[in-house]
DNA sequence: CAAAACCGACCGACTGGTCGGTTGGTTTTG
DNA sequence: CAAAACCAACCGACCAGTCGGTCGGTTTTG
């Protein structure tokens, strides 16, 4: 059908968007080079989407969808708050490990895209910590950790993640970002004063 | 003197830089309004510095140069390396509560420089972690604290602080960013599995 | 059923505006 | 007066977004 195609066409922009986005950044991606490794033209481009900032808020939208239900499914397979805080930690490193180019539009790119979107991706930043901070006040709440400012620690939490996958991302070191696991898992844990509990029933292939 | 009038000169242009570099970021900071800023014009900031890049290393030289003597100055101040990193963490939050045009300056607009920083800015951020990891290094050695992964807990340490500050550049929220230090201590010191020690001693005016 | 009318998708030349950097001339200063 | 400092006008590259026009296919019509 025609509109399968149009769809499949949209994809196809999408898609080369993510790429050159995540290759030179918002303001250096010029819609040309879009087009063209969409293999279409401007007009084309322009014709399915009525500017440059929508294209890269649809995109931006998109990579947070799935990174939160990645981390969502992630986490809806275990019921101990310890257990759900380990899986999205390996969900989150695993899914930028598999999908570097989400990694650096995501972590690197996102920040240098200029004023307009910095309330966005504020908003965006505040949403994953406001996520976090939610478990860490039911682990209160359920006796497993002591009370402490769950505000602050969620950002921590986030700063810290945030911080050791985007210095991977531009250095690639170490190879695959899981291995940074066996050292996250228990400087967040500890930061929380959660007890140690023993990983083998948690970590699945 | 001729030189001293055009040291004052450039000084006023990079004030004037620093300002609008951090309402505007790099790329949306026009040179006429640096230029006009500092009371002179595009042909006068062109006659004391060769570009608009120049200026902006320039300035991030200083402000990452003034921030690490603060830092520095703080934690000499000190032998243990509870006391040091305590000390430090309490500068970083005092000077940007103090600075807030530098806040924003070197944790908001820095990342949004563009392409052609990245390598420097990631440079500058990895500057920061090493010295955060020399002294957890210390500690180590001196066993006050377990053997741990120091690179991946300097990174995260810093990413914590990172994004604790930025939030509060943004938010503006508490009003001031000391605030945010009776929860970022035990979360930082608990990670690395540092015991409490009291802090009367340690927290000066 | 074939010609005419129509349409969604697409193309690429062009426009308007912005901005880093330059230049040639003018003012200030010692 | 000569060098240093400064300025206004200008240049050229760049690029998001526009627009008139094309093309392959589908629907209408006589």
């Amino acid at each position: 059908m025609q509109q399968d195609k149009s769809r499949v066409r949209q994809q196809r922009i999408l898609d080369a968007a993510l790429r050159v986005f995540s290759r030179k950044g918002y303001r250096d991606a010029s819609v040309d080079e879009i087009a063209s490794e969409s293999g279409t033209s401007k007009g084309g481009v322009y014709f399915h989407f009525p500017s440059k900032e929508v294209i890269y808020l649809k995109l931006l939208d998109r990579t947070v969808a799935r990174l939160q239900d990645k981390i969502e499914a992630a986490m809806a397979e275990h019921d101990h708050p310890i257990a759900k805080a380990d899986a999205a930690l390996l969900a989150v490193l695993r899914t930028f490990d598999k999908h570097s180019t989400l990694a650096r539009f995501f972590m690197v790119e996102a920040l240098g895209a200029g004023r307009q979107f910095q309330r966005r991706m504020a908003d965006t930043r505040a949403g994953f910590a406001a996520i976090i901070r939610e478990h860490l006040d039911a682990a209160v709440e359920q006796g497993i950790i002591e009370p402490l400012d769950t505000e602050v620690a969620a950002q921590a939490w986030f700063g810290a993640l945030y911080e050791v996958i985007t210095g991977w991302v531009l250095v690639r070191k170490p190879e695959r970002l899981e291995e940074t696991y066996a050292a996250l898992r228990p400087l967040l844990m500890r930061s929380v004063g959660a007890e140690e509990i023993q990983l083998s029933a948690l970590v699945k292939s």
